[in-house]
DNA sequence: TTAAAGCCTCCACCCGACTAGAAGGTCAAG
DNA sequence: CTTGACCTTCTAGTCGGGTGGAGGCTTTAA
């Protein structure tokens, strides 16, 4: 099938599929004589399988080393196990900096309360925003 | 004083200052007859500000805004509130997010334990991460 | 037969916040 | 007087995941 079909039938984007060949997580498929890139079919499975791993945050570079050992004929599910925990850590590790970044905003904005904004005078910019 | 001395006094590097000035963050000050930069004092205030609302997580463009009202006679802090109160708003759509995809690596995670990797066949690349 | 749609490659650009390095001018100490 | 630290501007690169457009083939339907 040719490349138009692909992005037809997954939704992604022509462009997209080159690029994904170009960095290598799409392998590249034979050519007809025209030089037009032929697809087996299974490539729609493939590109669902980059779709799923991305929702769940994969890179294309984690997402390429997955098929690379798949295509190297290894059963990757040991390894993409432990993506998935890694990724699970990256996840816990974002959201406790994001839950610190929210008592902050929730303290500033506290704090606005009980401020006067006629006190926010020269000397900083804003007393809202101010050095801990 | 000098771009070397504000870098020591705030620990932001030389190119760094530069590169705010450039992007409209920082007031051009005015230069010594040598060219080079003369900052007043209170530029380590300032300094001080860009750093606070960068901890937050106000963007570069936002805090300038910020600090261009500041610079017109205008009392921001009403200003201010409203960008805290976007950004806590954000924060909040971006745990959301984080939260759905931690519940789906999860989901992942605990089907691994389910399933055998023998059936991890040629039919997708891995079976673990498969579509919904 | 011809026009449109589809395909090809290549190069450049986007977001944000820097950072590196080249090539050169200035200043302070010994 | 020289050395080295400090300053200047400029260009270009980083990260990731694409997107846009130019210029030029091929295929397909009327």
């Amino acid at each position: 099938m040719r490349i138009g079909e692909v992005a037809a039938a997954t939704g992604v984007p022509v462009k997209t599929l080159r690029y994904w060949e170009q960095v290598g997580v799409l392998h590249p498929p034979p050519r007809e004589g025209s030089g037009y890139r032929n697809y087996p079919t299974k490539v729609i499975d493939q590109v669902q399988f980059i779709l799923s791993a991305q929702a769940v945050g994969l890179s294309l570079q984690v997402i390429s080393g997955i098929i690379r050992l798949r295509s190297k004929g290894v059963t990757p599910c040991a390894h993409v196990e432990g993506l998935l925990r890694q990724r699970l850590e990256e996840i816990d590790r974002r959201m406790e900096s994001l839950h610190e970044a929210r008592s902050e905003v929730q303290r500033l904005l506290e704090r606005a309360q009980e401020l006067d904004p006629q006190e926010c005078d020269d000397r900083s910019v804003c007393h809202l925003i101010a050095q801990v």
